[in-house]
DNA sequence: GGTTGTCGCAACAGTAATTGTTACGACGGG
DNA sequence: CCCGTCGTAACAATTACTGTTGCGACAACC
């Protein structure tokens, strides 16, 4: 499976933002989160971008601008995060369409798509149940 | 998420030697079931053979060679075939050590294991409750 | 009104995985 | 010996993700 770390990056960049906030401050910079994240800027802008689609994040512009929660983090759930930055399905069916002619070709795709779709709402269901207040609190008790 | 077909592959391969043997045949040849899934046969002979190491099919080589089951569908899961075909986990962490010296960045990798490591299991779980002949079965179902 | 720091976004290169394809040696039954 | 099929290497094509650079837009501050 491709494995994509997008999920963990914007865990990570909404864990850091709400910890950031609690402690104070009222916006968090790409640069910052970046910096924890070790990676570029523009990357951490892009999946927030994505956040903020999803309503889970704001920003603002010019200076002294960055990124803040538009929610609490106890609201938000790792499924919440899951549907802002990964578009697909988690397994795909073929990329031709296998022979409509043959019995297991033709039954093939309703078949798998059924059971697909199952997985993915139990796989739903686990991400639904942790908030992203959980993925602090793992965070901040990890010992040092 | 990287959509990849190739559990989604494994399993039509499977079906379809499944199917062919209970019509009376021996083996099934790779490209047959390359011609049912509408792709090229070496894609089909790589496949199963990481199922054979699995230990889910036999081949025989020379004139008259092919794919036979080394078990019955019924005994096969989804869990099986996805061990086999898919390496990788679910979810990947950061390509690069995030920074050991923020809070965030030492505590997040820890965490978000833990998480990932619950929803593999439940995952898991899923594809062991799915046997091969539940999805031939499925197949045979389906309306023509 | 200019300066400055940050986001927004486009563009492109690098990396990696999957898939498709060709080629050819190995094997074994006839 | 011949022939069909597997086994496997090698390579191109496609796709997705990541990293990077560049620059315009915006808004606070002087």
């Amino acid at each position: 499976m491709s494995a994509n770390s997008r999920l963990t990056i914007a865990a990570h960049a909404l864990a850091w933002i709400g910890l950031y906030q609690r402690q104070g401050h009222e916006v968090a910079t790409s640069e910052q989160i970046a910096a924890s994240a070790n990676t570029n800027p523009v990357v951490i802008r892009r999946l927030l971008g994505e956040l903020r689609r999803a309503g889970l994040v704001e920003s603002r512009r010019g200076v002294g601008a960055g990124w803040s929660l538009a929610r609490e983090l106890e609201s938000m759930t790792l499924l919440d995060v899951y549907e802002a930055v990964e578009p697909g399905p988690l397994f795909a069916m073929h990329r031709t369409t296998p022979d409509q002619g043959c019995v297991v070709g033709h039954g093939i795709q309703p078949a798998m798509q059924a059971i697909y779709e199952g997985i993915e709402n139990t796989l739903r269901h686990e991400l639904s149940l942790v908030t992203l207040e959980n993925v602090l609190q793992d965070v901040l008790a990890t010992p040092h």
